[in-house]
DNA sequence: CGATGTACCTTGCTTTACAAGGTACTAAGT
DNA sequence: ACTTAGTACCTTGTAAAGCAAGGTACATCG
């Protein structure tokens, strides 16, 4: 594993918490189909090993609830939702992350572009 | 330590390396002089535990290039230069962080904002 | 009844940030 | 001379996260 790759790794750590509560905003979703849906937006991707200890973490801290749901097509589907406490902490991380961002900008941005 | 404060020592992982890199594409600099830098970034913040680490890994990895000068107020500094691959990994490094972040936009962005 | 798809979860490994501590040089008090 | 403070480097131990790999179980199709 390169450099690179290996940064790819890295900087998902934190990130990809704010992408799943970002995706969770759009109402419940159950894990399985999380996996779909991380994985169809680009720069990103997630599998199962990293996304249910990532659920769990969510859950233990009241971020999300959850309920599980019966399918007729396989087994039981476990829906993730926002807490009020979720959808105040995904605000207060996408503002921090702007201002992380912003402050980045003003480091290689000096001069260029 | 709370969810919160953990998230961002989390997400600075990678973030932290690309920060510096882009410090160093404004020209050479020295690793304490690094730290007092990036402490003005806001939102940012970096101790020399992690730092002289970095440093490391970058080095082993040839993305930098360092040479020691003596200095007249205290012990030699060891001055970071960006190499060739240096430069080319962190622009590389800044489109996929650009392209991550798009992807995350395209998430919470569907109908809000 | 085996294979495939769905859906959940866990274990072991690797990497990183950070607190804490250590070394060593210079200069200014006392 | 001794101590303190500032500069400047580095290391060790701990906690946290992503990921590959593996495991369990239900349903359907051949």
């Amino acid at each position: 594993m390169d450099f690179f790759d290996n940064w790819t790794v890295q900087v998902r750590k934190g990130l990809l918490e704010l992408c799943v509560l970002n995706l969770l905003l759009e109402g419940e979703q159950y894990g399985y189909d999380i996996i779909r849906k991380v994985l169809e937006v680009p720069g990103f991707g997630i599998t199962e090993g990293t996304l249910y200890p990532l659920l769990s973490r969510l859950k233990m801290q009241g971020l999300v609830q959850t309920r599980l749901v019966e399918s007729s097509s396989g087994p039981a589907r476990k829906y993730y939702a926002l807490t009020a406490k979720g959808r105040k902490t995904s605000a207060t991380m996408n503002e921090h992350l702007q201002e992380i961002l912003t402050g980045l900008n003003t480091l290689h941005g000096k001069d260029k572009r």
